[in-house]
Order: structure tokens, then sequence, then C-alpha cells
DNA sequence: GTCTATACATCGATAGAC
DNA sequence: GTCTATCGATGTATAGAC
């Protein structure tokens, strides 16, 4: 991208430039998630946005083409934050155990932050969609989740969809009943457990 | 309420403009849903609305103080038709088999309308809160839920809880990712049989 | 209750100078 | 890249006549 500009062994100068916009795109999304938890969703004004980070509101389009293309973004950082969330789990050889951290992590993520979740998992923007390259970063949390499956000795699609509403279930009422507390968390080893039992009891096709 | 404004024996002229009044609201919420469909919840605009019931937009006011009012006649209305929608179901006497049937219909309610799941189930709309009597329509569904799981002999608070989740799970798992098919719906069965297997083999207090 | 007319407050987005 | 200025659209709500 940065090196159409650049010449083949000229000063990093572009790169400079590049890294100093890279990280103003991050400040600006991270404000936008203050925003978001203050106001809503929905009621994030570019003109706030612009204030929280010194800018003027025009100005905002010199790193983003609309507002939707600003929720785009925060849609993709949310996933990595998921990913940074759930990656750094030690595996202990007992499906059990590694699956049920790993639904606790989902469940308490979602319930940290309700507008974080909103954007994630609900569609409550009108006219957003998440890109190509937004949603591949969705993607990727979905195929390390399938992994720890895998692991677990799931396999069946109809299994895999089980426990994609049983995490959903736990996370939906967290947020909305309980958002930072533990009331539905604490239940993920119990779900994991009743989970894995129905599994393996249900019939091989 | 019209009571106040009619005489003991008089014609039953208020009584009929209450009628008429109420059967104008209805429409209008019929209208609304119909544009919430059309271009999301968030989308609904009173002009719009307006030219549906053949009006012009400042005389919503005449029957709504303000757009937040339109929700919530909205919540209450689609929490009544939640229960008309879960209510004539027949008592088996199995409890397996009413609980199962029970959830299918919650399923089967939220994947047919996603904007009405997302009015019912989530906090989308800005400000939106719902009033004390829109909400104990909801109230009042939740009760017969939690008369069905007694009669089931589910009494425990965390079993309850347990129960929404996995109910919540379905449901979202149905409106965000098969709306009007039935890929979540058709596991109501065995996720009922998972559920009360578990609550039965669960420790004692 | 319904209308016309309009206030009033936004908003997101663009134009063009620096 | 950032600014000022402003557009064009939209959106809720009110005033006052009929």
């Amino acid at each position: 991208m940065s090196a159409l500009n650049q010449t083949v062994a000229g000063p990093p100068g572009t790169d400079r430039r590049a890294l100093r916009r890279a990280a103003k795109i991050a400040v600006i999304v991270h404000e936008a998630w203050a925003l978001s938890r203050a106001e809503g969703l929905a009621g994030i004004l570019l003109r706030d946005l612009a204030d929280r980070v010194g800018l003027r509101q025009p100005s905002l389009y010199a790193y983003f083409d609309s507002k939707l293309a600003l929720y785009d973004a925060m849609f993709a950082d949310g996933n990595r934050q998921l990913i940074a969330y759930t990656s750094d789990l030690p595996s202990t050889g007992d499906p059990v155990r590694d699956l049920t951290e790993f639904v606790a992590r989902v469940v308490r993520f979602s319930g940290d932050d309700v507008e974080r979740h909103q954007l994630l998992f609900q569609r409550t923007i009108p006219g957003f969609e998440p890109s190509p390259e937004s949603y591949a970063v969705a993607v990727e949390f979905l195929e390390r989740a399938g992994a720890l499956l895998q692991a677990a000795g799931v396999t069946r699609a109809a299994d895999i969809d089980l426990f994609t509403a049983l995490t959903a279930g736990l996370t939906h009422q967290q947020v909305a009943n309980d958002p930072g507390g533990d009331r539905w968390l604490k239940q993920a080893g119990r779900v994991v457990a009743m989970f894995l039992t129905e599994v393996q009891q249900s019939p091989r096709e």
C-alpha cells in the first residue's frame, strides 16, 4: 500500500507517515468505543468524536470515508480484541476445562462491554454490514473456536450449532440482565459439561 | 378512563369515540411494525408512518406523545403477540413435550420477525425503556413461562437462569443466522431434554 | 382531530482555502 | 491533513386555523 508512494532506497518518511496515520486511526477507534459506552452505539456523533481526538468534524473524513466505515473499523477492532482475550489460554489437555475456560472468557468479554457485544453479535446499526476484510477477522475467531471444539471431539454440524447457541445464550443473558456481573458466567462449566455429555450420548450417524 | 367523559345514562358516543381511537392506534402500531420490517427498527420515520395511515406527520402526536411512546406501544403489542403465540398450547401432561413445544414457539416467534425480536429482547433504541404498563405485559409472559417450568419440576433460581439462557441462545442464533428458517428451531427438543436431564441430575441443596 | 406551516435542532457529508 | 463554511436532508415537535 504505502510502498506505492515510496522510492526504493529513499528515507522511511512515507512509512513513518503511514505509522502515524495508523496510530491516529487507532486513537479514533479507541475514543469511538468510549463514546459508544457513554452514549450508546447508535449515539455516536462525529462531532463529539472529533472533539475527543482534537479535530473538527469534517477532518474525520481524512480517516474514514463515512460513519459506516468507522463502525466497520470498530467491528474489526472488537473482533481482534476478542481473539486476544481468548487466545492466551493454556491448554490443559482436559477438553472440558479448556472449553469451559474459553466459554467463560467469551461470556465475560461480552458482559464487560454491552455496546461492543452489540456491534459484534447483533445487527443493530441500520445499513451496517461488515466489509470482507473486517468479516475475515470474525471468521478467524470462529475458526479458533472450531479448533477447540474439534479437540474436544465435537465435529458434527448440529453439535457445533448447539454449542454456538449455548454460548450465545449465556452471553446474551449476561449482557442483557447482569452486565459486568457473573450470574450466567458462573454457569459456563455446567453448560459445557452438559453439552459434552449430550454430544457423547447422542447417536452416531 | 373514557367513563370520566361520559354521562351515566347517556348515549355511548364517548365509548364509540374511544373505540375508534383505540382501533386507529392499533392500525398505527401495525403499520409501524410493517415499516420496521422494511427499514429497520431504528429506521422508522414518523413522516413515512403517517403516510401509511393516511395522516400528516404532526397528526400522529394526537395519538403518541413522542416517538419513544410509539416504541413503547409496539413493545407492549409485541409482548401481547408473544403471549398469544405461546398460550394456545395443549397441555399433554408430559413436561418434556409441553416445554419443548413452548420453546419451539418462542424460537419461531423470534425467527419470524427480526425487528420484533430486537425491540422485545435487545436494547437497541437509544433512550427507550418500557413504561411500567408495557413492562407488565412482558412480566406476564415471564410468569407464564415460569409456571410451565414449575410444572416440569424446575424451581431453583440457577435452573431457571439456565433455561432462559438456553432459550435465548436458540432464538438469538435463529434470528441472527437463519431468520425464518429452522436450523436452531429443530434443536428445541434436544435442548429441553438435555436441560431437564441436567436439572434432575444436579445435586439437591 | 386534522390540517398547513414552520420552528428548531440535529446530522452526515462536501467544497474549497490554506 | 486540517480548517471554515455550508449544504442538503432529516427528524421531532409546536402553533394556530379549521
